[in-house]
DNA sequence: CGTATTTTTGACGGCGTTCAATGTAAGTGG
DNA sequence: CCACTTACATTGAACGCCGTCAAAAATACG
C-alpha cells in the first residue's frame, strides 16, 4: 500500500515522493522546515504529539514557549466575546504554523483551537527565533507565512465587510479547498473533507449558524456542495468558484 | 545631530527625546528609520516629495520599486470591486509604511491612494530590503509593522463581523485615535483631525454611508463626537471607548 | 457665485437575526 | 440492545437593522 505514488498523485500535480508512509518524510515534515539540515531540526527538539479536538494551543493569558506546527487535523484563531458569541479570524491547515506563529510578542487577544483531533510539532519559540536569526530560509519562510496571513486576514475582511451571504459562503469554501489542495499535496495525505459545522462557518463570515444553514440549503440543491456528519464537501468546486469570482492570486506565497 | 548610533536600540524603549522642533529632527524622522546612522540613511537614497489627494501610491499592475513612509498626511489600502464598490482594509497615518510595507511580493490585490495631500518619503524597495538583511533593529521594525497590520486587520474583521454599527464607528475611531496620538507624538506634529468622509468611514466597515450618517448623527447628539468639512473630531474620547469597549492591548507593537 | 463634494432626509423593502422548537445521527453507559 | 445524552442540522414566524433609491440641503472651494 505504501508504493503506488504515481496514481495516487495524479490529481494535483507530479509528485515523485513516496506517499503515505506512516510517519512524515523529511522533505514533507512541513512546508516551514522542508529540506532544512539536520543540524539545525535537532536544534528545534522538535516533539510529535497529539492532541483532542477543542484543545487550546495558545491563549494570551499564559503565552508558554511553544509554537506548534499542524501535522494532522485543523485549528482555527478566534476572538470570544462575553456573550458566548464569538469570530473566528484564520483557520489553520495541515502544514500550517498554528500558534504562536510568528516568534515575537503577541499583543492582541486571541485564542488557538484545535478543530479536530490533531497531531501537531511542538518546538519552544525561542528556539524557533533563534533558528530565524541564524537561517535566512526559514526567515524568509517565516515572513512568507506572516506575509500569507495578511493576506488572507486582507481577504477576509473583504469578503465579510462586502459579499452577500451565498458568495460569502463560497468564498471561504473555495480558499479553504484551495489550501486544502496544497497541503494535501505537501504532507502527502488527508482526505478532501473541509471538517468544519455550519456553526463554525457562521462564525468566521459574521454570520448565525441559521443563515448559514438557509444557504447552504439552497447550495446544496444546486449540487455545489455536500454535508455529512460535521464536514464540508465541494462536489462542483469550478461552480462555486464562479458564483463568487474566486480569484486564488491572494494565496500566491502559500509555498 | 547625526552620530547618535547608540541610541538606536534606546528609542525602542524610553523616549526621553526633544519634542517640538518646528521640522521633524533626525531621531524623529519616522518611527521606522528613528536613530539610524547616517551612512545606512545614505544608502536609502530617501527623497521627500508631495502627493495631492487621491494619488495612487501603489497599484498592483504596475508595482514598481518604491517604498512610501507617511510623513504628513493620510492614505488608505483598498479593494475596488468592479460596480464602484470598494473596501477600504487599512488606514495609513503619519509614520506608517504605506506601501509596498513588505520589501517582498505582494500577490494580492490592493490599491494604496493617498486620502489627503501627503508628504512622503520615498524609497527603493530593494535597498530597504537589503538594509533589513544587514541591520537587526530595521529587520525587527519592519517584521513589527508587519505584525501591527496583521493585528489591526484582525481587530477590523472582529469589528465588522461582530458588531452593530454604533459600536463598530465607535471602534474604528478610538483605533484612529489611539494611532493618531502615537503618530502626533513621534512626529511632533500635526493635528487631531481624523480626515474622512462618511463615505470613508462607510467603505472601510462594510456599510452605506447613508447608514453611517444616521448613526454619526446619533453619536453626534451625544456629544461624542464632531464632524467639519470632511473630517471626525472626538469630543470625548472616553465616552466612545466605553460605548464599544474599546481595547488598545492590539495597537501594542505600534513603537 | 457657480460647481463639486459631502451631508442629510424619507420611503420602502429585504437580507439576515432572533427565538424557539423539532429532527436526526452518533456516542455512552447500563 | 436499549435509554439517555450530546452535537449538529433544520424549520417557522416575527422582527429590525441596514441597504436601496432618489432627492435635497449644506458646505467647501475656486
Amino acid at each position: 500500500m505504501g508504493s503506488r505514488s504515481v496514481t495516487l498523485s495524479a490529481d494535483l500535480e507530479s509528485r515523485p515522493a513516496s506517499r503515505r508512509s506512516s510517519g512524515p518524510d523529511r522533505d514533507a515534515i512541513c512546508a516551514l522546515l522542508a529540506g532544512l539540515a539536520p543540524e539545525y531540526l535537532v536544534d528545534l527538539k522538535l516533539q510529535v504529539e497529539s492532541r483532542n479536538a477543542g484543545t487550546e494551543l495558545f491563549n494570551p493569558r499564559e503565552p508558554g514557549d511553544s509554537v506548534h506546527i499542524l501535522m494532522e487535523g485543523w485549528a482555527c484563531r478566534d476572538r470570544p466575546f462575553g456573550d458566548g458569541d464569538r469570530q473566528i479570524t484564520a483557520f489553520m491547515l495541515p502544514g500550517d504554523l498554528a500558534s504562536c506563529w510568528t516568534p515575537i510578542e503577541s499583543p492582541f487577544d486571541h485564542r488557538v483551537r484545535t478543530l479536530t483531533p490533531c497531531r501537531v510539532m511542538v518546538a519552544s519559540r525561542a528556539r524557533l527565533a533563534d533558528l530565524a536569526r541564524r537561517n535566512s530560509v526559514i526567515a524568509t519562510r517565516l515572513r512568507r507565512a506572516m506575509r500569507t496571513d495578511v493576506s488572507i486576514l486582507n481577504d477576509w475582511l473583504v469578503n465579510v465587510g462586502r459579499r452577500q451571504a451565498p458568495e460569502r459562503i463560497a468564498h471561504l469554501l473555495c480558499e479553504l479547498n484551495h489550501r486544502l489542495e496544497i497541503a494535501r499535496s505537501n504532507l502527502h495525505s488527508g482526505d478532501r473533507l473541509i471538517p468544519l459545522t455550519q456553526q463554525d462557518i457562521a462564525d468566521a463570515l459574521g454570520m448565525t449558524s441559521v443563515h448559514v444553514n438557509r444557504v447552504v440549503q439552497k447550495l446544496r440543491a444546486n449540487q455545489l456542495l455536500e454535508i455529512r456528519k460535521g464536514s464540508v464537501i465541494l462536489r462542483d468546486p469550478q461552480g462555486l468558484a464562479q458564483l463568487c469570482a474566486f480569484d486564488s492570486a491572494y494565496l500566491g506565497l502559500l509555498i
